[in-house]
DNA sequence: CGCTAGGCGGCACTCGGTGCCATTCGCCCC
DNA sequence: GGGGCGAATGGCACCGAGTGCCGCCTAGCG
């Protein structure tokens, strides 16, 4: 993650960076670098004006680029919020592999998600910043909910593969939805309690995963 | 629900009931024919030409209503395929209050779902196309997720009261998350399987739930 | 040195959604 | 019976997101 003070320092010079052209073939490396830039520079607006009153035009002009090239980063202004989910995804399905056939789906989702949501304390504040608009904005967060579908779609054959059914019974359906669903509602309690770090973070998922492991039936 | 005569039969009356005029004070019961009619109209086109290559300006057109006007009726073109969902909001809310507070929250959600889940064989088609629609069309499915936390506070709010605690803590709000995710699982299952009637669908929800109580630890 | 490929970005267009405002019509009161 | 009154209507103009098209510019290569 870029720190917040380059962002800062892109959105003071909108002229120079404006002309930049990296121009011809560029690199892979060159344009994920220009990506993040955009990102954190609309981060930047997000966090001082509000989702809605920032225009594709400012995001764009902040950056240094072009509206039309600003759509070739990112399919929506939605997307520039989420960022790389899709990593994770990957991060996801990895680990998921890794976790032997013997194993339960709740247990192996829970590692999974612990590894995927093992944030180093230098990422947690863009990282709470980032979920604080998701949650701000519904749009944003009915993005997520697309974006999310896959890591359903993940869970689901997992789960269906260690329980030997099918991906489309209701179980392994109910139980790919619900982890992700789980998933969100730890975000929302991290992210309303003030100070909660990587740690705090990693635990929540661990008792969630509790929770879905035992039942709600029983007691707290 | 409006048979889908009504809404064939409305297709092919563009011109009369274009010059129709309620006018002046409409009553509620007008207001809600009118959107009724909209709706159906909407759902027939959608099935026809698919939701993307219908426009605002087409479904105000079909129903005899003007573009404005249309969106008087629903704040968007994505709730046209929701319909009510509020009044179902306004029902599992009120289920939920019937249940006495010793009840635990999955017994007391459980009787609230299967409640306003109980569709009449009747409605079942129109139903499924709806679902259909959801299903198919992301952004819809993420117009419902925007729909649905309204439900989530709900039952978050249910919850916490029944486990004596804070709405805020971890617990209600992934339970909440949990619930409502598990009916969106539910409606998958239950779309996908040819066939499937309002038994059905109360069956799945009650199996749903069984999980939900017992956790996802155990065997099937 | 010219050619080509590919990123860039301006331009115009579509479509969803909104504010504004004149019109129209039912209803109520005079 | 007629004149407001209020509410729904819908036309119009406008904005912002997203897309197709196309000319431009630069790097790399023969």
């Amino acid at each position: 993650m870029i720190p917040i003070s380059f962002a800062t320092r892109a959105l003071s010079v909108p002229a120079s960076s404006r002309t930049e052209h990296t121009g011809g073939v560029t690199s892979a490396t060159t344009r994920t670098v220009r990506a993040r830039r955009l990102e954190a520079v609309a981060l930047e607006l997000f966090a001082m004006r509000g989702f809605d009153a920032v225009t594709v035009d400012d995001l764009a002009a902040a950056g240094g680029v072009g509206r039309r090239t600003f759509f070739r980063y990112f399919p929506t202004k939605l997307d520039v919020v989420l960022g790389e989910l899709d990593d994770a995804l990957a991060a996801l399905v990895a680990t998921l592999r890794t976790v032997p056939a013997g194993f339960d789906p709740v247990t192996a989702c829970r590692e999974a998600f612990l590894q995927v949501n093992a944030y180093a304390d230098d990422d947690v504040p863009a990282l709470r910043r980032r979920l604080r608009l998701i949650e701000t904005v519904p749009e944003v967060s009915a993005r997520a909910g697309v974006r999310y579908a896959a890591w359903e779609r993940a869970v689901a054959a997992d789960a269906a593969a260690r329980w030997g059914c099918s991906a489309e019974e209701l179980r392994p359906q109910v139980f790919a939805r619900v982890v992700v669903a789980a998933m969100r509602g730890v975000f929302t309690t991290w992210l309303d309690a003030p100070g909660g770090d990587g740690t705090r973070l990693r635990a929540l998922v661990g008792e969630a995963f509790d929770d879905l492991g035992r039942g709600f039936a029983g007691p707290g």
